[in-house]
DNA sequence: ATATATACGGAGGGTGCCTCCGTTTTGCAA
DNA sequence: TTGCAAAACGGAGGCACCCTCCGTATATAT
């Protein structure tokens, strides 16, 4: 193996988290249309030096929420060993929406991260995911509890998308709780 | 009455019409970011003339839809008198969904009309349309086939997110008729 | 200490937003 | 018709953002 590599520059290193710190607080008041020469600004440096480290804006977004999208997981893999499987579904879903409400920006800026130019950048995050809702489905399907031939796409679309329909504001996540509980409902049988 | 007016101005009359076209075909491709710009270089007219007639984004494209959204009206006022009020509002939301799909751009210019900044600019078709639902669930609710609670805005919300969630694509209608018809099970008892 | 791979910054060219105002066109009345 | 004021036109101008490119600076390894 020729991996004769050179340790990563401690600037680099340094701009990177900036820029994630900076982008970070951009996007949560900014949402997804956020000016990327803001967060520059906001970190630093230079907009050159943005652009090296995020190419897209897909980059600077996935770079930004890969701890949060971590978390869901967790959460998901926690959910798998639970008595009612129908009600670990419900209990995941209405954690994911907490968490989207704290992350604010998130809300819209989680809209690009389900565009298919995205999807491959995604992979890996959404691959675990998807895995661990597809059993959580599986699980509850096998009980008989639910219709089969769902898949955690669609129910992950229809979660972000409740989210996203709807502005920020004090009666949001009651509004979209009951719309995601209406959806579940639909899903028994 | 001092109602002593001026005829409109010809050229105002064209350009207004022109505009109007040229953006159906600009958001057609382009989506709710198309530039106003572009509008009005396909529209033959200056810039300064697109933004005399519609101050603001919103009032534009009020204009392209609001004959769309005259169709959706008599759609669901047609449905009115149908025997079965849960299939009546199955039918209205699918004939919906289809002409969301014919129109293609207007899926995304669509999200703009449910904010509500723009509430107001559309209140006179909205008012309509939500009247129109409400009295669907009003029938379904005192037929006792629906629980009540659920709004039009509720289900017209529903119904946007998940036209807007999916990228426009060869299953795109199958996939969401899906959803919505989970929902809409979701809504029974 | 020096070389060189790496990374930095920001100027520059392009586009879009929206406003403002000098110029043109139009409807109406004389 | 002609004249004129109201109404409408157009696009320049100022600002912000996007993204690329490349001359300059700096950290690492020898």
């Amino acid at each position: 193996m020729e991996s004769q590599k050179r340790k990563p520059r401690a600037d680099a290193v340094r701009n990177r988290e900036l820029l994630i710190s900076a982008a970070r607080d951009v996007l949560k008041t900014g949402g997804p249309n956020a000016s990327l020469e803001a967060v520059a600004r906001e970190a630093g440096v230079g907009i050159g030096t943005l652009y090296r480290h995020f190419p897209t804006r897909e980059a600077l977004f996935h770079a930004v929420f890969s701890r949060d999208l971590e978390d869901i997981v967790v959460l998901a893999e926690g959910q798998e060993t639970a008595a009612d499987p129908v009600a670990a579904l419900r209990s995941w879903l209405h954690a994911n929406v907490a968490l989207v409400e704290t992350k604010r920006g998130m809300l819209g800026a989680l809209s690009v991260v389900m565009t298919p130019e995205s999807k491959e950048a995604y992979s890996g995050d959404m691959q675990r995911i998807k895995a661990a809702v597809d059993r959580l489905l599986e699980r509850a399907a096998e009980a008989g509890q639910i219709r089969d031939g769902v898949t955690s796409e669609d129910l992950l679309q229809t979660m972000y998308a409740l989210c996203y329909a709807r502005e920020p504001g004090p009666d949001w996540r009651e509004k979209v709780l009951k719309l995601l509980d209406i959806f579940l409902d639909g899903l028994k049988l």
